[in-house]
DNA sequence: CGAAAAGTAGACCAGGAGGTCAGTTTATTT
DNA sequence: AAATAAACTGACCTCCTGGTCTACTTTTCG
């Protein structure tokens, strides 16, 4: 089995790769139990039964999105430490988070609705990945605390607030483009990234770094 | 077996509310599509067929929970003007938004929901209840920046932040719960209530009220 | 009382769902 | 070129869904 891996793979992973982008697509207008495996074949242009050839059933299909979305979620403050600048690795990740709501808003959709239904196919990630990457970064906000760099405030609820106030436009999008009256264009959402910057930063004690100021 | 209105309101009106009850929970948890009327039948512990005699099809149901989800949303913020405090009014709206999430996280959990799949049955709430609403409240945040009450901010991402980081702890609160350990009792919504009017409050440049203020 | 209206409920139906199977086409290896 | 493996696909099956129909019981109220 000598290996030729661009043909060995480009078929069948390339296929593999459409299938999962129209699901990602269908999964997050519709929910799980919303879509069906037609409407996802449909989408890819490809027949219901070769998209169970390579998914031998919806929920896997559903896991495979789900797996490539939470694949998404690395950040600069992931390595973050306690000697770093609050200010800026803060101001960072909130606009890493808006960025992500921005480029890849069906991702945040899908993991939203996973989590409103309460989560079932998320048992691994959430009982070891995210607890001990919540576990580390509550340490490093603690100990800025302690260092007296930054105001007192619950980290829990410090980071709750960065994720929901810079996951929501792209979750909410739908609410955000009606009441706005357009949709969100670059330009917003970096208008959107400076605002949340300013209030967390602000509300921690902290000076917000030049690069992230309102560009008056 | 006099007329009494009470009974005569109450046979039909009774099961209705305990249907449109059975339906909310239903929905919150498995989105519109996931839920089956027999499901929501069997939580109210009545037939299909009587779901159906009230409430013509499953989505009619599905409206009637909508708008009573609505119909709770109501807030000091409604009634405030340009003449009053913003570190009141916000607080006290924060402080409302946090409450709503623990006291009726369901409604939350399906409006979140509705949003997701694109809002398809809030088409009139949308177009004009809502944006008027927000309309009027950005005019008065508007006010209160050219009083120089509180610092220039975009008032669209000012009330998009407030929405996103109070709602979380019901859209979220599997996530929450999970990072956390252990469910969100009326103290930890408390203490969550504390650190958003924190943020937000400094972050607009102003003095967080005594009441509000974390008890250290 | 007695009729009409309101409420309850089982049997049933058409349609769409996820998934299987058996058979065909295409690619790879020797 | 032959053989073997991978990729593909139409026909089909079972199960569940929203919704209807019909018939029965209970309430309401002149």
């Amino acid at each position: 089995m000598t290996v030729n891996k661009s043909s060995e793979a480009s078929v069948g992973e390339k296929n593999k790769q459409k299938i999962v982008q129209a699901a990602e697509q269908v999964f997050a207008q519709q929910g799980f139990k919303g879509s069906s495996v037609q409407q996802i074949a449909d989408t890819a242009g490809l027949p219901k039964t070769n998209v169970l050839y390579y998914f031998k059933t919806k929920q896997s299909l559903y896991q495979a999105v789900l797996q490539h979305t939470l694949s998404l979620w690395n950040s600069r403050f992931d390595q973050a430490q306690a000697t770093d600048d609050p200010a800026e690795i803060l101001a960072e990740y909130i606009s890493e988070k808006i960025d992500m709501s921005r480029t890849h808003p069906l991702s945040s959709k899908i993991f939203a609705m996973e989590i409103l239904n309460g989560g079932p196919n998320l048992d691994t990630y959430f009982n070891h990945e995210q607890v001990s990457w919540m576990k580390g970064r509550v340490a490093i906000i603690e100990s800025w605390i302690n260092q007296q760099k930054i105001v007192a405030v619950d980290p829990y609820y410090l980071l709750f607030t960065i994720w929901a106030s810079t996951q929501h436009y792209a979750d909410f999008s739908e609410q955000v483009t009606r009441l706005r009256g357009e949709k969100m264009k670059k330009v917003d959402f970096d208008h959107a990234k400076r605002t949340v910057i300013q209030l967390v930063l602000t509300g921690c004690g902290l000076t917000v770094p030049l690069c992230y100021q309102s560009s008056q």
